[in-house]
DNA sequence: TGTATATATACACGTAAGGAAATGTATTGG
DNA sequence: CCAATACATTTCCTTACGTGTATATATACA
């Protein structure tokens, strides 16, 4: 069963791999060389990543080029905002800081 | 040693208690009805809650009482704005969800 | 004082996650 | 075709994590 979004960022290697991947497409060659575990070890989290919708695979011959998605943030920023909406305006701080729309829908998830 | 945020993250049930602190502050037994696990399950789970600076505690007399912090959630935030940073304008959902100032510095948080 | 309550710590155990090494599969190039 | 390259998958092992039970500590109460 895929892990939900935490358990997937909880590992620092996949973290790793999203920051390599922030810069743009990457194949998994270009991967293991900024990671210091072997190639089956990123095959492996890039499989999880992909899981958790974070990576989108684009197969070009015998390359594989993964890029990265945002969507799986959604639940990361939509639980803070559930929390700092239960505080109120106890902790003003955290609600600033995960802040994202000025709209009236209070949940924010459209589309 | 400390684990990072991500980690601390990762557990469901440390998730449940932070839920429950967010509408305000809490004893163990009060954490404890709302969670699955034994009492020392959950005061373990505090402990390493606060070894990570996200709750705060009172002692007051022989309850204890835990209250949410916000400054963790700042590593958290950071290391996705970075991400977002790092694309620059490819991916802009994920730079206007966790946009939260326009301010040249807000934490300064850099690697 | 002694006992009950509130919480923390110690111990033992099962499970799950990450890694290395080996192997499998597909694709390119000679 | 055959060899090399790129990547995925499998197997095995080790370690770390979460849990329950039992016990310890501290405070309240009678």
């Amino acid at each position: 069963m895929a892990p939900d979004v935490f358990t997937v960022l909880a590992d620092p290697t996949r973290r790793r791999l999203l920051g390599a991947l922030a810069s743009g497409e990457r194949t998994v060659n270009d991967l293991v060389a900024g990671v210091d575990i072997e190639q089956p070890g990123v095959s492996r989290h890039l499989r999880i990543l992909q899981e958790a919708g974070f990576v989108f695979v684009r197969p070009d011959g015998q390359r594989r080029w993964y890029s990265l998605r945002t969507q799986p943030f959604d639940a990361l920023v939509d639980w803070m905002h559930g929390l700092a909406q239960d505080q109120a305006g106890r902790l003003e701080r955290l609600a600033a800081l995960i802040e994202v729309s000025k709209g009236p829908s209070p949940k924010g998830r459209r589309r």
